[in-house]
DNA sequence: CAATTTACTGTAACCGCTTACAGTTATATT
DNA sequence: AATATAACTGTAAGCGGTTACAGTAAATTG
């Protein structure tokens, strides 16, 4: 590979105007700006990103880290991610931690020796843990689909508001006996999905003077084949569910099918609503009535968002919730009982 | 941040003797190999990774490019890529270049001036073009879930004889009417998924006798709604198929219920076969029966393979076929007539 | 026309690491 | 005890860029 010793050599130049064509520096005249280019040009030279980052201290690469990226949800933010980064020439290095804190904070400390300019992080649960280590080595972060209570920018939806707002048009619709199927609770006492959507579940409830029935408060892993358990084992109970909320669309799917291998029919029997709204969403018989969170939208911002801290630019908002919405389909219809 | 100067103080030592520690050489005492690790320890350091790189010639990095990370198969190959990577202590770069030329040839461009080590390389249509790109650069590189006639090595399943023994097993169940929703042909001179998967098709028909009839022949784009679409058409002509063989899980869904739509029932009425086996294929209603790709399997074979060429190990078979498997599931059912 | 100013350009130090090569000790050999 | 050998260790030259600073030539000014 040419370096810029071989293009300075023969444009008749020196390294330092090299460079300096390659940086866009006005201090060029055009002539050996046009000898430079043709020199490089001839020899196929483009700088060497590695020798670049050693210099200026920066690597124009981004840290991703989140759960597991064959789930749909995630590739969707990541998508949505790299889809900007790119615009930006920032790269992506993508990290699978399955959740597991120790996965995480090896991935951090190896980002970290490899100089990412910064981190798009994603899990579970954000604790103070990943809160000092951030801190400590002063790493810039952003994290998304995700709030906290720390002083860390975030990019995500109101997880309590959503599902609230699910159960609300579900009891809107008539229903009064309404299941959820959440996830991994954790130690009950931090902003993580399932615990926040679980809050505005029963919320919801109180709110409209309906009882809290634990029978109907399943937990499950986010798993399709989890949720079709714990949905069979709701409908085992003697009074059923009208509705069952699942607080992911790929839950929501198990519970669909748990429903009709009770003897059931959905939306009939029983409603389902999901949460997400991931492609295949629609494609699922009965369509699935959902709250859609913008996924690809989270992952933009929470780039957006980094790449202008990069930049030294100030964020007027750098803790961000995005909107979800009700997206109705065909899995909920409305009772009379 | 440490240096590597600032632990040579501290310990007392020269950087080589530093250096040598964390490079692992037998040429350290072990009393000078204590001195290190302490300070090191005490000055939280860990060696620069693109310091490194450009004394190494060698960044640890594998470039990835795929069509787009948001569709669920090829999420599932990046997943098996990464997994392998991880062990061996690479890192993975994340490129999304939506099947588009122009895209893949800025990435890998891109990826070059980065000096990844290698590429592992996912498109519809590997062209003597991309073959040219990575022969004059002399870019390590292997194809994933793609075949071609070109000297590169490959990890992917036979295409043909995946389709083919797809409709051969319609055709054992009784179906003499099959329809086919293929993917973009391009200029069907080349090997690529679709084209393949089309002729197997048509092979398996011939073999047993059956006529080809272009009605049951519809092209899509591997989106829900084109599958749809053209399944809809499908289902308009007056001879009705009694199966449909969809090329990706995906498509299969969209025919379903283009079946369902169209007042007809899946599969009492019209058998759907799918393709890929995504995670989801078990939670649609029916749940598909399909021809198993192993996609992690295949990212994670390609990695390893990529690997051993960066270790300069003799790859034995460097290109390899994986085995597909056809799943049975519900979506399929013997027919009489 | 000399003195400034402007507009480039090149030299060399530096980024943080690896490694060839040349020491320098300590140990073994005769 | 002198020498050969083994076992480390340090110096310095890269790797391929960026950039402060000094230098030079051309343009402007008085």
């Amino acid at each position: 590979m040419a370096t810029i010793d071989d293009v300075a050599k023969l444009a008749g130049v020196s390294i330092a105007t090299v460079s300096r064509v390659f940086n866009n520096s006005p201090l060029v005249s055009e002539k050996a700006r046009q000898k430079v280019l043709k020199a490089a040009e001839e020899l196929g030279y483009k700088p060497s990103m590695p020798a670049r980052s050693l210099a200026m201290k920066k690597t124009n690469t981004i840290g991703l880290i989140v759960p597991d990226i064959s789930n749909p949800y995630y590739a969707e933010v990541v998508r949505g991610i790299e889809d900007v980064c790119n615009i930006y020439k920032y790269n992506i290095t993508l990290c699978n931690a399955d959740n597991k804190r120790e996965k995480e904070f090896q991935y951090i400390e190896m980002l970290k020796n490899r100089w990412v300019d910064g981190i798009i992080f994603h899990c579970d649960y954000f604790s103070e843990e990943h809160y000092k280590v951030f801190k400590n080595d002063n790493i810039k972060v952003v994290l998304a689909g995700r709030t906290t209570k720390f002083d860390v920018p975030y990019v995500g939806i109101d997880n309590f508001k959503a599902a609230y707002d699910a159960v609300n048009y579900l009891i809107s619709l008539g229903h009064k006996r309404i299941g959820i199927i959440h996830g991994p609770l954790g130690d009950m006492k931090e902003t993580i999905d399932s615990v926040d959507r679980l809050r505005g579940y029963k919320q919801a409830l109180i709110d409209n003077g309906l009882p809290i029935y634990e029978g109907f408060i399943k937990e499950a892993n986010f798993k399709y084949k989890s949720a079709y358990n714990a949905a069979k084992e709701m409908l085992k109970e003697k009074i059923k569910p009208t509705a069952i909320f699942a607080i992911s669309d790929i839950m929501a799917m198990g519970a669909i099918n748990a429903v009709f291998d009770s003897g059931l029919s959905c939306p009939e029997d029983v409603s389902v609503m999901g949460f997400d709204n991931i492609d295949l969403s629609e494609a699922t018989r009965p369509s699935l009535t959902t709250v859609s969170q913008p996924m690809y939208e989270i992952g933009a911002v929470a780039a957006r968002m980094l790449i202008k801290m990069l930049n030294g630019e100030n964020i007027d908002e750098y803790q961000t919730i995005l909107e979800h919405k009700i997206v109705v389909r065909n899995s909920c219809i409305s009772r009379k009982d």
